[in-house]
DNA sequence: CGCCCGATGTGCT
DNA sequence: GCACATCGGGCGT
């Protein structure tokens, strides 16, 4: 029994939504076919006060939908050939967004593997823009509603196993940010999950 | 294994 | 110019 997670769910405070995300089904619909997995890691980028957001500059063309409705893609193009998927969250016209860092691969296994030839299964998905390039999601989805069948991307509820356990940090990758930012426990993640 | 570094576009200083 | 919410290859341990 699965559901497509309805905008509400999305238009709640961000770290909530980073946290709630654990466990559910990032679903791609490519070329006819379901690829997917379960989300194990997502962090929270919160509003143009944390210095580690893309919004703390203010609105430009690049983080525009972040200041968009909830449940809408958020993804941006870095270090000249990695896309990264975010979430939006919050209502509109503040800007905040959830990271998704990590995935277990759940359908679609032969057409992940295809993508992501040469790499080995654990790490088909085990980062922001490997799991892009494994679901095959880039600039050409941004700003595509989560929320609305039928699309193209969307998540779904999942049974969270038993064995799930949630462990927070602070952010990966972002040490260039002053403190309190750097070192917010604003990464979440899943361990011991088994499918 | 770990560390170093190149790839390579875009937005900001 | 430079920094960047990154990744993967190369080489040393």
């Amino acid at each position: 029994m699965t559901e497509i997670i309805a905008a509400d769910f999305y238009n709640r405070e961000v770290v909530t939504v980073a946290r709630d995300l654990l466990g559910l089904r990032l679903v791609r619909r490519w070329q006819g076919q379901r690829l997917s997995g379960v989300i194990i890691e997502t962090e929270a980028y919160r509003g143009e006060d944390d210095l580690a957001c893309h919004a703390h500059r203010g609105q430009t063309k690049r983080n525009a939908v972040m200041y968009g409705p909830p449940g809408h893609a958020y993804i941006y193009f870095t270090y000249g050939m990695h896309w990264c998927l975010n979430c939006v969250t919050g209502p509109a016209g503040y800007p905040a967004a959830v990271l998704i860092r990590a995935l277990l691969p759940v359908e679609g296994l032969e057409q992940i593997a295809a993508h992501r030839a040469g790499v080995k299964p654990a790490l088909w998905c085990a980062g922001p823009a490997r799991l892009t390039r494994a679901l095959a999601i880039d600039g050409a989805l941004n700003g595509c509603d989560l929320t609305s069948p039928p699309g193209d991307l969307w998540i779904e509820s999942a049974a969270l196993p038993a064995t799930a356990e949630i462990v927070t940090g602070p952010r990966v990758g972002i040490n260039y940010a002053p403190e309190p930012w750097r070192s917010m426990e604003w990464n979440f993640k899943l361990v011991e999950v088994h499918p």
